[in-house]
DNA sequence: AAAAAGCAAAATCTCGAGAAAAAACAGGCA
DNA sequence: TGCCTGTTTTTTCTCGAGATTTTGCTTTTT
């Protein structure tokens, strides 16, 4: 996420205006890595990239910085820039610790939300539900159910008083995002719909072991459903070996 | 952490050997900053820090971009870089999240460790022992105590097997170290090794709940003995208000 | 007085070119 | 063929100077 909005905005869902030409490199660059623009394990090589995105081979490296610390860019030092590999461990681990610290959000969220966070809760689930009654499989549409489902999760831990943990949990849900994005379409006889139903009934009656029950299974449903995807990219290793060509890591 | 380690050292302790002249000003201020020789909430202006460093301008920039990614360091579009500030709030909410995390980790490590984890925790301790016995509070000795402490809660957490854990731990660790130097020499009284000698032994015997309590109960003692310790600084708000003077932002 | 507007100084942001390092390639040797 | 070695090419890393924005101060207005 932005710099400046790291612990304002939990998943950094809302408006984020770059001011500068790094951060529009940055959400530019972002957005096409979660897109799946740029593949997994790939180089990102300064020299083009900085034709690519209209901005000085300075201003490129800074953004990729940037991306460093949403672990969705690597680097190491005097051999450049990757994208992040993903891998069925990693994914597995990605959900092991959202539910850890999701959970945990949403029981506080539970105990302290007031009246305004039952609003906003109920606000984003209707938005969430508008989308998914009508769901085909358009991108456009895809895109828009992304971003409401993204304001749900929001607004279930939007009373968490922890601005750590609600930066964590962004770190994590921004890289499930990813792969969700690998898997587009391949949850089609999933009815997601009632599992966000199940999520919010609990929620709003208070019900703090019966929601985050709920949570838990919706999150690892979607790693099962993830993990059974044929569209899944095989799995190259994290740190880039050595070799001719790496454009793509071996294995 | 470097880059290049983000998901290898779980606390970065080890071997940060800096390969370019921006990991070599990137760890230099790092060190700055957590020994407090750059206050929290004070500005970070590229143009005087260049010189300090030896680096050029885009360089240092680079390098304050990834300390954004440790918290650290907190900057605002065309605007500039500031020390994260430091408040009891925010010392209350990573320690809070820091006895979530770590003990879920240890359950993990205690639950699946091989003989190997037991060895390496062995000799963690052992070192850690060593220093506890002769301390004094020369700032050598606390820099090396410093170390060995680290060295001791990593090894705690060694088999657990979840990369994304041990980074998240990791970045609320060092988080909590910038804390403790503000508190030098204020926990003369406390005993901490009783409380490493407490974890270690429930940590060895296997025993899961007992470790878990200690470690919690060592991680809340140092919340306890920081919030009384008179050396405090007075707590700036984080995010930089727009004043005439902010080198030292209001309150 | 307090607030608004205007001006000067400082700092940030940005780019392109040169130095340094790594990767790719080719040739020689067992 | 397989492996080491030296050369060429590509890419990263680094710096300094110029454009833009912000900030601080002074003046003017209500």
């Amino acid at each position: 996420m932005l710099p400046s909005q790291k612990f304002t905005a939990a998943f950094s869902a809302a408006e984020e205006t770059p001011r500068t030409l790094v951060e529009n490199a940055y959400l530019a660059l972002r957005q096409d890595i979660i897109e799946g623009k740029h593949l997994p394990g790939t180089r990102l090589r300064v020299e083009h990239l900085k034709d690519d995105y209209g901005v000085g081979a300075g201003t490129l490296r800074e953004a990729l910085s940037l991306l460093v610390s949403d672990a969705l860019v690597y680097s190491e030092g005097q051999r450049g820039f990757w994208v992040s590999s993903i891998s069925p461990e990693d994914l597995e681990d990605i959900t092991r610790n959202r539910i850890l610290l999701e959970t945990e959000a949403l029981r506080i969220s539970i105990r302290t939300g007031t009246d305004e966070w039952e609003a906003g809760l109920m606000a984003a689930f209707h938005r969430l539900t508008k989308v998914e009654e009508k769901l085909n499989n358009s991108a456009q549409q895809f895109r828009e159910w992304e971003e409401r489902n993204r304001g749900f999760h929001e607004a279930l831990i939007a009373a968490c008083d922890s601005r750590w943990l609600r930066y964590l949990i962004g770190i994590l849900y921004r890289q499930s995002e990813r792969y969700r994005r690998f898997a587009l379409g391949s949850d089609s006889k999933r009815n997601v719909h009632a599992e966000h139903q199940e999520i919010y009934d609990a929620a709003m009656s208070r019900d703090e072991k019966r929601a985050c029950a709920a949570l838990e299974l919706h999150i690892s449903t979607t790693l099962f459903v993830l993990r059974e995807a044929p569209s899944s990219p095989s799995p190259p290793t994290q740190p880039p070996r050595r070799s001719k060509r790496d454009d793509l890591p071996p294995k």
